[in-house]
DNA sequence: TAAAATTTTCAATAATTTTTGAAAGTTTTA
DNA sequence: TAAAACTTTCAAAAATTATTGAAAATTTTA
């Protein structure tokens, strides 16, 4: 396997396992490519090498720029805009655990939260809020853990996790 | 809003997280339904409460089985089977840390490695490497966070991530 | 053993999500 | 200012994923 090939498989492998985390495919494709790309690629570079359409590179990379995951660049002499990766995996990580933490996580901890305020004492009421208030504690362990992946420096994952194992 | 109410929008909003994690929605909200009823509930009553087909409610419980956080279970005096779900939650957090883990994160990994292999010693294939080694150092950092998850007892969560707050 | 009860399968259909591409909009150049 | 270069939008089409429902298979009862 050439490094062209291993490109592909990468960029393909990641866009697989997007979508199985309910990303959408292009959207991990087109950022892959960005990320092993050495230099800007403009939106006819990525219609080419990954064979989609105008829209579909402008609606996506718009989508990465949201997420904060992907800068635009200038080139001199260039007239179009170009697109770059930012090619720290950990800001990458960072960027899309507070994403989806804030798009996904905080609006369901809302709701159970409300949920528990229900006023009914029968058994079977307190045995739905006993359930309930478990799943906040699950969600709420989560949310802190995502919280402080993101909050911290760069390692904060790497390191507190290697000194958890060593205890 | 009183208890059934409550019940509803519970299994509803489980079902919309649910789908912006890649998981089938009729899969989320018939374990909720189980999560949340008192008593075992057959095909027939899940197929009532969500209004959805017999083979529906069939290919999904099988599923739920699959994941191994649904029972089967017998009632006396009755040919059809029921179902329950664990309603220990952090279980249910464990299975499903396990499960994606297995069947997500782990080939991908695998792919990572495969592709470091590759002979060629440009700049260009030196940078491509070092983008997969850090991809590889962050997705082995999270296995390793799920893998300890999975392992430890229930509250290793929540108790370790404690303890780091304290720091 | 055979009829009844129940579960499973899966081709067809429906719903949802993604992608296209051409038109409209914007920015830049001359 | 207007033509060229480029970007954005979005309705329609395509692709994907989920659901139905009736037939086949299996299990239970009598």
């Amino acid at each position: 396997m050439n490094l062209e090939e291993a490109k592909i498989k990468y960029i393909q492998t990641w866009g697989s396992l997007a979508t199985s985390w309910g990303i959408n495919k292009t959207m991990a494709q087109v950022h892959a490519l960005l990320l092993v790309s050495t230099n800007p690629l403009s939106a006819e570079d990525i219609m080419e090498t990954l064979k989609i359409s105008r829209g579909n590179v402008n609606m996506n990379v718009r989508a990465l720029i949201d997420w904060g995951i992907v800068k635009k660049e200038f080139v001199v002499g260039e007239r179009k805009e170009f697109f770059v990766a930012d090619k720290d995996i950990w800001e990458l990580f960072k960027q899309i655990t507070k994403e989806r933490k804030k798009r996904e996580i905080e609006p369901v901890l809302k709701v159970l939260e409300d949920l528990q305020q229900i006023k009914d004492n029968s058994d079977e009421a307190n045995e739905f809020k006993k359930v309930l208030s478990d799943l906040s504690t699950v969600t709420t362990s989560v949310n802190s853990i995502l919280e402080n992946a993101i909050k911290a420096d760069e390692h904060w994952l790497l390191s507190n996790f290697t000194r958890i194992l060593k205890k």
